[in-house]
DNA sequence: CGCTGTTTTCAATTTTTTTTGAAAACAAAA
DNA sequence: TTTTGTTTTCAAAAAAAATTGAAAACAGCG
């Protein structure tokens, strides 16, 4: 297989594999093309090898860099601004969890919460509250775990997944 | 808060979480409204409560149950189907992953294999090879812990949550 | 078999999400 | 200050995903 075709492989299975998780698809894909990128690219770059338009490729690695896996490079003497991702890929994992958990599992949690409160005075509302607070725990230990991991470095994963298989 | 209404707020969220993670919106209700419920309840109940078409109701029905989160309960004497769900969430968070990793996880990864037989013989070709490298080896990794996570009993995640906190 | 209550299907529709592209904003250099 | 190359924004358009609802299929019963 040449080069052209595997990088152009990769880069829709990233997209494809992206949208399952709730991730738009072009965004992934600037990803895909940053992470395979040799060097530091330019966002018009990006829009020529994904044939996108200027905005989308913008607003993509804008949202990129918010998430923490795309930085911005500066060159002197030149106006452009280039982009490479980050590649270490345990980083990147660790950034979208903590990114995920942030916008998604903790108002989930606070919402919990909330709900919490309901008294268990019926056995419809009995059936809820045990069903609430058993979320709320595996939640909670979700949440807990993912803040343990923000901070692991990948040798603590690779060290529990030597554990698990022994 | 009462019942009803802390019924509502939780399946709205448990609904939006569901579509941030990849997963269709009405699904995540109906399996909210199943959840909560003391009893199993039938189709039309449910297309009632969440005021959605019988079709949508059943189809998704049928999907909880393919993703091995709902069961139906037969009756004797009655010819409707009621259904109930799991609620271990233990269970329910194993049986998604498990899901998932056979529909995405996977497929990625035999585009990995695929991708990696690129050789590398220029400086783009060698960066890309080196990133597809790491992204298998990491891919793999979550692979096998999925694995072995699939066989885990709740217990397993209490143990290795009280491993990490301490 | 034909009747009846029920579930299932799927083409058409609606809703939501993503993308575009042209205009505005910006910033370095002349 | 004006010019020029560049980035950013956002309303409108397009694409994708979810939902509907009516019709078909199904299954138990007399």
């Amino acid at each position: 297989m040449d080069i052209q075709e595997g990088k152009q492989k990769f880069i829709e299975s990233w997209g494809k594999m992206a949208t399952e998780w709730g991730i738009n698809r072009t965004m992934a894909q600037v990803h895909a093309l940053l992470l395979v990128a040799p060097e530091p690219i330019t966002a018009d770059e990006v829009m020529e090898q994904l044939r996108i338009s200027r905005g989308n490729s913008n607003m993509n690695i804008r949202a990129l860099m918010d998430w923490g896996l795309v930085h911005k490079q500066l060159r002197p003497g030149s106006r452009k601004e280039f982009f490479y991702a980050e590649k270490d890929m345990w980083v990147v994992f660790r950034q979208i969890l903590v990114h995920r958990k942030k916008k998604e599992l903790e108002p989930m949690l606070r919402v919990l919460d909330d709900v919490a409160c309901v008294e268990a005075r019926c056995p419809e509302s009995e059936s809820f509250c045990r069903m609430v607070k058993n979320i709320r725990s595996l939640s909670r230990k979700a949440d807990q775990t993912l803040d343990f991991l923000a901070k692991a470095d990948s040798n603590w994963f690779s060290n529990l997944f030597f554990q698990m298989i022994r």
